[in-house]
RNA sequence: GGCGGCAUAGCCAAGUGGCUAAGGCAGGAGCCUGCAAAGCUCUGAUCCCCGGUUCGAAUCCGGGUGCCGCCUCCA
């Protein structure tokens, strides 16, 4: 099978060909860290984690970097009121990344570089740049590129580079040649965080950090240096431009062979940012919402689309998980066998197009269904019973999705001493029931639902559920 | 000012030239149930507007309207 991308540079559905026969190697654009993960970072890490997990299905043996930005302004000046080394803060921020990740299910990457580890690539680079004259120092020792001498400059974001037509809100610097040149060094000045290089001692700037670190940990071929990069929608300019031209004037090659970029994270229809009072911290959704349900919910929405985060969308996402879960727990405890192998083609399919979740979710709607009605039909079938715990397995291996326990699903946020309370109610009830008492038994149920736990009463006996 | 994206039933959301426009939530009907719940079945849209191309368009082209993003740090 055949996988299918669309590449955000040409602008078209392309078959993935890797460089290399049987491998793929990947490079996402990380956080920085100077704060904690929001909705937009969770949408990206899940966006391209389906992608390694498609990936993977299909037989290739992926290699996936994800970096951390770990210097950078917004990192020093939060130094400055945090009384933290630098190290201390990016770790603190590093590790709170990972929690979150973690609880969404999103797989480790293969390679986490940082920036400040990475120093020596960079000063490599940056020193054939300026040995190639594609990069320039100015007087206060901060080092330039020149984006005049890259002749594609403007072939990833196609932003067009005559200026004149462009009303740019880059800073007037009489000292750089060209409007668009970037730091790529910048110079040790007062309380600044400095590394010592021949370059003269100072910090990378934020685009040099990705093409040198992708240099170190990735060979390439003539051609490219990797066969798929990734990010958020907002850094195609100037963040991947940039990064394409450093590698082209440095390496005389492209930086990668395909793009892709995921769309923005909205909520309640509106731009996420400190100023509005909205941004989202995932560690505030974790402490409300499943990790799991806030992954099902971001990947119900095709990665490129722009994605609006609102309650009643994640609630509706709730209910349509639920349903993984009942069919979960109705086979619950029995072995897990092989997954029904048209259900494995049909869901890899969609992933095959261009990531499309959205479709492959549907078709575990209607596995789901299917499953249930048969289910219905025989339910003493022992081989059809392990097949549908054998297709749940193999969703919670592609998509990350229906992993947990399905007992667990239903009774989070339910203490130990609740549980008992509940268990009694329900023998108290089912008493009743037996003595043909349904007022007493109705009772039982609307005392039950007051404290927020649904019951239905199954062949097996009567289970429950925390709403 | 430059560049780009989106507009599909009450809501969310696939589909990008051709069989009955996926799927979910909400709503309605039925089966099941002591009654419910859960589960299953049935039930809903000429695809923002106007032109054009085509035997045929939600899907391609042109023009509107509306929303959003990038051009400054941003996933």
């Amino acid at each position: 099978m055949s996988f299918y991308l669309y590449d955000s540079v040409q602008k078209e559905k392309r078959e993935f060909i890797p460089l290399a026969e049987g491998k793929a190697t990947i490079y996402v654009c990380g956080p920085t860290v100077y704060d904690d993960a929001h909705l937009g970072h969770a949408r990206s890490a899940l966006s391209f984690d389906i992608l390694k997990r498609t990936l993977q299905d299909l037989g290739y043996n992926v290699t996936l970097a994800k970096n951390f930005t770990d210097i950078d302004d917004k990192i020093i000046n939060k130094l400055a009121t945090s009384g933290k080394t630098l190290h201390e803060l990016t770790e603190f921020y590093i590790n709170r990344y990972l929690e979150d990740m973690a609880a969404l299910g999103v797989l480790r990457a293969d390679i986490e570089p940082k920036a400040t580890e990475s120093i020596e690539a960079i000063e490599k680079m940056i020193t054939e740049l300026l040995e190639s004259d594609c990069a320039y120092t100015i007087e206060n020792g901060d080092i330039y590129f020149d984006t005049s001498k890259d002749s594609r400059y403007g072939s990833i974001s196609h932003m067009v580079t005559d200026d004149a037509q462009n009303i740019s809100r880059i800073e007037a610097n009489s000292q750089k040649r060209n409007p668009k040149d970037f730091a790529l060094w910048k110079a040790c000045k007062e309380q600044d965080v400095c590394f010592n290089a021949k370059i003269g001692q100072g910090r990378p700037g934020w685009h040099i950090e990705c093409s040198a670190m992708i240099n170190k940990f990735f060979k390439g071929n003539d051609e490219y240096c990797i066969d798929i990069h990734c990010g958020g929608a907002d850094l195609l300019f100037p963040h991947h431009e940039n990064e394409a031209a450093q590698t082209r004037c440095a390496l005389n090659k492209e930086i990668a062979k395909y793009w892709m970029h995921n769309g923005f994270v909205q909520i309640d229809g509106e731009k996420m940012s400190k100023s509005l009072g909205n941004s989202f911290f995932l560690k505030d959704a974790l402490k409300v919402y499943d990790g799991e349900l806030l992954r099902y919910y971001l990947i119900s929405v095709h990665y490129r689309n722009d994605f609006n985060f609102n309650e009643v969308d994640l609630q509706n996402s709730k209910k349509r998980l639920d349903r993984l879960y009942r069919l979960k727990k109705r086979l619950y405890g029995g072995k897990v066998g092989r997954v029904n192998k048209a259900f494995k083609e049909a869901l890899l399919q969609a992933m095959c197009d261009d990531l499309n979740s959205s479709k492959a979710m549907a078709i575990v709607d209607d596995m789901i269904s299917s499953a249930n009605e048969q289910l219905d039909k025989e339910p003493k079938n022992k081989a059809l019973k392990q097949e549908i715990l054998g297709n749940i397995d193999y969703l919670c291996q592609l998509l990350g999705i229906g992993c947990k326990d399905a007992i667990e699903w239903f009774q989070q946020g339910v203490s130990e001493e609740e549980k008992t309370k509940i268990e009694s109610l329900i023998a108290k009830r089912a008493e009743a029931k037996k003595a043909k008492d349904f007022e007493s038994a109705d009772a039982i149920r609307e005392e039950l639902q007051n404290m927020g736990i649904a019951i239905m009463d199954m062949a097996d006996g009567t289970k429950w559920e925390k709403l």
